[in-house]
RNA sequence: GGCCGGAUGGCGAAAUUGGCAGACGCACGGGACUUAAAAUCCCGUGGAGGGAAACCUCCGUGCGGGUUCGAUCCCCGCUCCGGCCACCA
């Protein structure tokens, strides 16, 4: 019996395309361009899992059907395969990461081809590749090269920094060191998340919960010469040009959240002292940075030691500052501190230099902080406040100081409340808001909504939005404070203590006595890549010194112009090869340029970029960065790299059934099960253990509607799907699928498990019910019992019937909406239909056979070339023209449409197409079942939507 | 704690976003073919009740309200599940 063989047809077509090329890209699109991106793939000695093919196949059916319906395509597929596991395989095996890689690679590529998709593989690229990375470092120096334009909004080649009059005189030195400190390319020692157990610095959003990203290990903040990239300079445009993309709301508010836009007011608080009056204390003009980077951004320095600057989303609150807190951090700390508190405060910020992020998270619950003896002078109500220092205020955001304002804030409200400090409530809530107004009022509860202003001077009884304009305004007047907007987003820590990552392009400057200056130079354009050397040492000695630091003393110092220089021997992060993959793909080959200028403008942007949601923030953050930077300097074309964006869900593990066992090992019973009457089972807590216990399938049995334990009918089963997990062993080898059911199986399958953006779990029985109906597309063609496929009999040279033709036209407009709207699992529905209407047809029109051939051939290609042969053709069906749909071929003369009564469907009439609302009513009236429902009732009101139905009103 | 998603048969899901709830598939039940099983084909399948039967009635999209002739869809208030961020002033 035909079961389709794919292990012969797969094989066979994967060849023939490869062969003749045929998916091959022009160089230039024709008049209608489509650029198709998948989120390259890390390749990791695993192999592919089943959720790749499911971005890469949904993109490889947009791309086979554009083709079809005349696009320019471009799809390609490269490697990231920079990474830490190789680097981990090769110190504890000694294997190179390089080997490693390309054994890794290699891999994936068979798999990929495996799964037949239509990537252009002239294009292939992989960011470890000298030739690849030549450029990841030449984008680096562009970023080096470059300084952000405040007033212009945008960036400049540094040679435009205007350079302040008192640097010029200094000379030379001082005038590279300027330009330095604005490059977006620059060094700095800020503290840095270092991770003993990886052995290298991390990026705040490698951290999580103190712990890294990857492993799980503990982190700690120590300070460390690093390179940084000033993303922050871009902030405001990565926001504000989201709003042009068409890439879905949740993506955008993770986005925004993580670039995390406030708008409020800094406010400068006069240092003072309750002994000494605030009156008449001069206005300090000139105001000092203590933050390099931050001074670039245009605001947040904090003003000379007379003042310490805020930020504040609440400026109406300014009434209710009852003290301030300084982070431990924060530059003023030493002067603040008054002899008689010295001990204490010196203890405080040792014990939070040491703590790491996790210790600082866990301890949030109680509020810690000490006082610093020092006094600053509310604006507003010029009484004198209290200055602290605890580690709930952050050095790295706004200006490292806050004030606090404890009845409106519920940090400072815990705060106060613990140091008993007083609380002042300024804004009346009102009796609606949903709190206890006079517990608020009282002093007593914390507030944090809008409402009236009270206590507040001249501006009691504004409203929160005109109270902060207000006091804004009129303390601008006094030079005391100004608008500000601040970012979460900080500066990308862009340098990691790794070997196998691209290396810097910059030698640093030594002098006479081999020490490092603090000035380096690059290396020239011309002169990249600068490749990785040989080196056989890849150990990590808990500290943070980078691999390289043990490279031959030929790579670590060259010497140019006769003057020795020690290269840079961090290496950059996994992400950087990432962020401009997309442009390479455009022109892979290319050795003077990183991609023709020309052929950027031809493709660009990316029309469809689909991956997983795991990027939705760092990556897609970062390439947006480099993206717009490279915009700035004129070496590409759009704004944006990515106008469409889609995210695949995640596939779960398959279902598995739980029971539930008490500690003496028997099973609980259905009496255990405690059922609200609405939800799910739940366990009763009866005090006594109980533990979940994985239950095999064959300890399972189903009676009605439940699943149980065998042997134990009254002992109810939960069934949950689990993320996949080594551990858990419910990974899915694509290879085994592929081998039991086919490619276009499993590619059918991941396609009609649900929405593409859905989570939903794994179901081999699924794959087996989709790989049925491809075998029912091949009966419905072929003829049985023959050696050699034949065409079925039944296939015939004769036109479709009237309902045949309606059929096939539904299919073919269903299937090209569907494909559309990337609905693809409602697309397989459709031709599922199809085949089941014409397998009941004795004869089976052949232009209908290659009509169905031609709608299913983007997602299941093989089976689809191969019919297509049999159907009398001989080239490939890649690039027919699209079917045609006919309006009509479904036309039908009369339609069905119901008659409710109100609202409950009582008949359904059939009218003619088109008729008009009496027309519709009179037959409504007219149905036996409808007039002798009707008889003998008042009708109140007819609604007819022509065409959709008739509701009769009565009562 | 904040933000963003979800919740529809035994299961995965449809319903072209206010108009016939459950398309399509899985699983399950019955039948055909077969010595038998597998495969394949045909029929049935949300729940409850009624009828000899074609059929009929009621209930049904997490819960409670609301708007509407009409709500899976819109509004208000909850419950549960998932994801992301978490002392960001």
């Amino acid at each position: 019996m035909p079961r389709y063989n794919p292990a012969q047809i797969e094989p066979k077509w994967q060849e023939y395309w490869a062969r003749n090329k045929t998916f091959a890209a022009p160089q230039l699109p024709g008049a209608k361009k489509l650029y198709v991106l998948d989120m390259f793939p890390y390749p990791s000695g695993d192999g592919l899992h089943v959720g790749h093919p499911e971005g890469y196949t949904a993109t490889d059916i947009i791309c086979r059907f554009e083709r079809m319906r005349g696009k320019s395509v471009m799809h390609p597929m490269g490697w990231d395969a920079f990474g830490l596991p190789a680097e981990q395989h090769a110190k504890k095996t000694g294997t190179p990461p390089r080997i490693t890689t390309e054994k890794n690679i290699g891999t994936f590529r068979r798999q990929l081809q495996m799964l037949g998709f239509s990537y252009d593989w002239d294009r292939e690229v992989a960011t470890t590749d000298p030739d690849y990375f030549r450029w990841t470092q030449w984008i680096f120096l562009v970023l080096f090269d470059t300084w952000f334009d405040r007033e212009l909004g945008r960036g400049r080649p540094i040679s435009e920094l205007p350079i302040p009059a008192d640097v010029d005189a200094s000379g030379g030195q001082a005038i590279r060191r300027y330009q330095d400190a604005h490059r977006l390319a620059y060094q700095s020692e800020a503290p840095v998340n270092w991770c003993p157990a990886l052995g290298t610095v991390l990026s705040n959003e490698e951290v999580i919960g103190g712990l890294s990203e990857r492993g799980s290990h503990p982190v700690v903040r120590i300070p460390l010469r690093q390179w940084m990239l000033r993303i922050t300079a871009y902030a405001d445009r990565l926001e504000q040009d989201l709003a042009e993309l068409d890439w879905s709301d949740s993506i955008k508010t993770l986005q925004r959240n993580w670039i995390g836009r406030s708008t409020g007011a800094e406010v400068d608080f006069y240092i003072g002292h309750p002994d000494e009056s605030p009156e008449g204390r001069p206005v300090a003009p000139a105001f000092k940075t203590w933050r390099n980077e931050r001074a670039e951004r245009g605001f947040a320095a904090t003003p000379t030691s007379d003042a310490i600057r805020v930020f504040t989303t609440r400026p109406d609150t300014l009434f209710g500052a009852t003290y301030m807190v300084i982070a431990p951090e924060h530059a003023l700390v030493p002067r603040l501190t008054r002899p008689a508190q010295a001990a204490a405060v010196r203890e405080y910020c040792e014990r939070a230099a040491r703590k790491s992020d996790l210790d600082r998270t866990e301890l949030a619950k109680e509020k810690t902080g000490v006082f610093t003896g020092s006094f600053a002078v509310n604006p507003v109500t010029s009484r004198p406040i209290p200055i602290w220092i605890a580690d709930y205020v952050l050095a790295s955001y706004g200006t490292g100081a806050i004030m606090a304002v404890p009845a409106h804030d519920t940090r400072d409200f815990e705060f106060a409340t613990a140091f008993e400090l007083p609380i002042q409530p300024v804004v009346d809530p009102g009796d609606d808001a949903g709190v206890d107004r006079d517990a608020v009022l009282g002093g007593v509860a914390v507030f944090t909504g809008e409402g009236t202003s009270i206590h507040s001077g001249p501006y009691v009884s504004l409203s929160t939005a005109d109270c902060k304009q207000q006091i804004t305004d009129d303390l601008a007047k006094r030079g005391l404070a100004r608008p500000a907007i601040n970012y979460k987003l900080r500066d990308w820590l862009f340098s990691r203590q790794h070997f196998w990552g691209e290396p810097f392009p910059i030698l640093h400057e030594l002098d006479a006595a081999g020490k490092p200056t603090g000035l380096v130079r690059t290396v020239p354009p011309g002169e990249l890549p600068v490749d990785l050397p040989e080196l056989a040492v890849f150990e990590t000695h808990g500290s943070p010194e980078p691999p390289l630091e043990h490279a031959p003393e030929s790579w670590l110092y060259p010497v140019v112009d006769g003057r020795r220089y020690k290269r840079e021997t961090n290496t950059m992060p996994q992400w950087a090869g990432s962020c401009w993959y997309y442009l390479r793909f455009l022109d892979p080959k290319n050795s003077r340029e990183l991609v023709s200028r020309q052929i950027e403008h031809a493709w660009m942007p990316v029309d469809i970029y689909i991956g997983g949601a795991e990027h939705a923030v760092l990556h897609l953050l970062y390439a947006r960065f480099w993206h717009k930077v490279l915009y700035d300097r004129g070496m590409v074309s759009t704004g944006e790299p990515f106008q469409k964006l889609v995210n695949q869900g995640m596939i779960l593990g398959e279902m598995e059934l739980t029971g539930y066992k008490q500690a003496d090992g028997a099973w609980t019973s259905a009496a255990m099960v405690e059922t609200d009457d609405d939800a799910q089972p739940k366990l009763k807590q009866t005090g006594e253990a109980v533990e979940a216990v994985r239950v095999g399938f064959d300890q399972v049995e189903k009676t009605g509607e439940a699943f149980v334990l065998k042997g134990h009918p009254t002992v109810r089963l939960d069934s949950r799907a689990y993320k996949m997990s080594k551990s858990r062993g419910n990974v899915v080898n694509p290879d085994n699928v592929v081998r039991e059911y086919g490619a276009d199986a499993l590619r059918l399958y991941e396609m009609f498990m649900g929405p593409l953006e859905a989570t939903k779990p794994w179901s081999m029985e699924g794959v087996n019910g989709v790989r049925g109906f491809l075998d029912r597309v091949w009966r419905m063609m072929t003829a049985e019992r023959s050696e050699r496929a034949e065409l079925n009999p039944a296939v015939r040279d004769v036109e479709p019937t009237p309902e045949q033709n309606r059929v096939l036209h539904k299919t073919i407009h269903g299937v090209t909406q569907d494909l559309e709207r990337m609905s693809f699992n409602t697309a397989i529905a459709k031709m599922m239909e199809f085949t089941n209407f014409y397998l009941k047809c004795d004869v089976r029109p052949k232009s209908a056979m290659q009509t169905l051939v031609l709608l299913l051939s983007p997602l299941a290609p093989h089976i689809s070339e191969e019919l297509w042969q049999l159907l009398g053709h001989q080239q490939t069906l890649a690039y027919e023209p699209w079917p045609a749909f006919d309006p009509a071929a479904v036309h039908e003369d009369e339609i069905e449409i119901p008659v409710q009564i109100n609202g409950k469907l009582r008949a359904r009439i059939r009218v003619p197409q088109g008729a008009s609302p009496q027309v519709i009513e009179h037959h409504a009236r007219n149905d036996e079942r409808i007039a002798a429902l009707l008889e003998n009732q008042t009708i109140r009101k007819v609604v007819v939507v022509p065409g959709r139905m008739v509701n009769f009103v009565v009562g």
